[in-house]
DNA sequence: AGATCGCCCTGCTTGC
DNA sequence: TGCAAGCAGGGCGATC
């Protein structure tokens, strides 16, 4: 599952193989990858062809290509199995390729996207002022981002009455953060899911935070090297980090600090993954 | 009006 | 064996 760290090392691949490039033709192949772009495929289509394609951006799991003039953004989530590949003309296409952009240079290669879940998509907005395309304005800076507010996401976890998880995952709070990184940094601040945001302290937070971007950085070191090639590629080649998770999906294994076997619990139409004794749960169940 | 929940989608795994 | 249910789950819109 992309998160962050795949989102970005995607982003680092699309700027090696992509920025600088005009596109030539583009082709939709599957009307749900551009749901997100409300004239349709043949209009997306239409007006992407010809633009220049500028610094591939990111914030959080959302990034985007700027075209030249910088007035309009093709902009890409990947969902849950989304990838985007720089591949060789003539190379077969993929079972589940949804939309395809040939350039107009001879480099002889194309970018795709493939996505056999159709979570996520590519659409075309305005950039505002900032940069953003429009629609993402209330998508919050991620905890890699250098302009992220450490004292406003303080405050905001202390003011709300809800659960940490629950704030991590709310991308309006800080964004980039999925199920995965969610237990693995809660698992490192030995932190249960269901504690209020409410009533953790400054140094409590402060160090989640910091697992966080641990967490994130130790993943993107990871898969951050494997960009290098061709293929501009997603979870596929995550496999690496898999190892070393510490809680997710781990589920009956035994717990890295302390051996207690790692429980699952289903939570809000997923899974939380923790160590009971490492983790323990707030007293009153909320 | 902020918090919560259901739905979208497909392929692999699990269980009867 | 074969079929159905379960599971993966981010984001958004409907609802309370």
């Amino acid at each position: 599952m992309p998160e962050l760290p795949e989102v970005e090392v995607v982003r680092r691949g699309l700027e090696r193989w992509v920025a600088g490039r005009t596109v030539d033709a583009v082709e939709v192949l599957h009307p749900r990858a551009v749901r997100r772009h409300p004239a349709g495929g043949a209009d997306f289509a239409a007006r992407l062809a010809g633009r220049t394609i500028g610094v591939p951006q990111r914030r959080g799991k959302y990034l985007w290509l700027p075209l030249e003039g910088r007035d309009l953004s093709v902009l890409g989530h990947l969902g849950m199995s989304g990838q985007l590949l720089v591949q060789p003309e003539d190379a077969p296409d993929e079972k589940h390729l949804r939309i395809r952009l040939r350039f107009k240079d001879d480099a002889g290669t194309e970018l795709r996207f493939v996505d056999q879940r159709t979570f996520g998509g590519l659409s075309l907005h305005d950039t505002t002022a900032d940069g953003l395309p429009d629609v993402i304005a209330h998508i919050a800076r991620d905890p890699l981002d250098p302009l992220f507010d450490e004292d406003a996401y303080h405050r905001a976890l202390r003011a709300k009455r809800t659960t940490v998880k629950r704030a991590l995952l709310d991308q309006s709070l800080i964004s980039g953060v999925g199920n995965i990184y969610a237990d693995e940094a809660l698992w490192r601040s030995r932190l249960h899911y269901e504690r209020a945001t409410a009533a953790l302290t400054r140094p409590r937070s402060t160090e989640l935070l910091g697992h966080v971007r641990d967490v994130m950085n130790a993943a993107l070191a990871v898969g951050g090297t494997s960009f290098d090639s061709l293929y501009v590629n997603v979870n596929g080649e995550s496999g690496y980090f898999d190892r070393s998770l510490d809680a997710y999906g781990r589920e009956d294994e035994p717990c890295r600090r302390c051996g207690t076997v790692i429980r699952r619990r289903p939570w809000m139409n997923r899974s939380s993954y923790f160590c009971p004794r490492c983790q323990r749960p707030p007293r009153v169940a909320s």
